[in-house]
DNA sequence: TCTCTTTTGTGATAAATTTTATTAACCATC
DNA sequence: GATGGTTAATAAAATTTATCACAAAAGAGA
């Protein structure tokens, strides 16, 4: 049986797909071809749709994609018609800028809980977050049913932290601590590390 | 003539390389091998060993590598045994967080202006900067012979902003704006959008 | 010195990803 | 309803990337 398997490396392009085909929407075009869509992204016409009819068929010869069901149906393969709750876990300056921010709603996530371990910290305001004692992390996230968490805490504890949220049961980890995460196969992280790509550009530079 | 073409994804990994190494070397090893640099990274040892023997023979054999001379050969090879300075542009909450950060230094990088097009931001200070005007952008960045941008901007005005940093010399630019960038194919670009990494995850989730 | 274990560097092989080329479908216009 | 210009889907080919497997080198200990 050929299970239907899709490279990670296929599905780590959808989310840009379905975000410049927001950005075409918000601007008010209802259909796009695979060509104007590449030329954005600076993707291949051939790859954009060759990532895409490996979950379907989608466009029209001769028309393209409609932009609103395109949306549509790469909203429900990467699972964000629903809103996912996230836990934030530190709560410094970085965790302070995206509890801030305002550009997760309305595309399938919501800080949902901050926790720190700093006496000084808990129980005050962040954003419109009270701070919560990561002590209380596993009860809290077991209640409120979160799957995902972002870790803003320093690379000198980011591997405990991480163990920590893993046996609450989330499965998903964005990063930001500056250290690779030792964690079992089932639990998806992901890595933003500011550093490394500078140092892959200056590679790069004269 | 086989020009010695080293691919983007084996650069790119090098960073990571070098992160783990100076770890080791912090926590007082003085050698270790592909096998044991592989374990912490989740690497394979013979693409380590590939990718390093792309650039020289740094090992050997019996022994592996010996952690100060593999860092100092892997900063010389990313070109950051200097520091670069960089312009920091948008002085919201992400490039308050950026600018306080104090990871930078030690590691090649050193925040050296922060931009900002707000006259109620211009002229305040902002850790220990004062945030420039970017109209003053060019004149500042020349004289100062800044190299490396990087964006903290609205996506609404991330490719205008660009095309300005572009125009004052600068060939590498690190974007915090969730949109892709149109630049000319000498400028190398970096994206960090934790949104899309996100999405990346929730694919894989229940 | 000899043997055993470890580990690099690398050619060969395998796997993966991307590009190319082809076919068939769609639409507007005449 | 025929024609020409587009464009998606896809099979095949080409390219890129990763893994495997082994010779050679190093060091430790007998």
């Amino acid at each position: 049986m050929d299970m239907n398997l899709i490279p990670d490396i296929v599905v780590g392009r959808l989310p840009r797909y379905l975000q410049a085909l927001q950005r075409m929407s918000e601007d008010g075009h209802l259909s796009t071809s695979s060509q104007e869509l590449g030329d954005r992204l600076g993707i291949s016409a051939a790859q954009i749709r060759k990532d895409l009819s490996q979950f379907g068929e989608f466009g029209k010869q001769g028309t393209g994609y409609a932009i609103p069901y395109l949306i549509d149906q790469l909203e429900s393969i990467l699972k964000i018609k629903k809103v996912w709750d996230i836990a934030l876990i530190g709560a410094g300056d970085l965790g302070r800028a995206i509890a801030h921010y305002q550009g997760f709603s309305n595309r399938g996530f919501r800080i949902a809980l901050v926790f720190d371990n700093s006496r000084e910290k808990i129980g005050k305001n962040i954003g419109n977050f009270i701070i919560q004692d990561i002590a209380d992390l596993e009860k809290k996230v077991r209640e409120a049913h979160i799957q995902v968490a972002m870790l803003t805490v320093p690379a000198s504890v980011a591997q405990i932290v991480a163990e920590t949220v893993v046996k609450t049961g989330i499965r998903a980890i964005l990063s930001y601590a500056p250290t690779p995460l030792n964690l079992p196969d089932d639990v998806h992280v992901e890595y933003i590390d500011p550093l490394i790509q500078l140092q892959h550009m200056t590679y790069y530079l004269g």
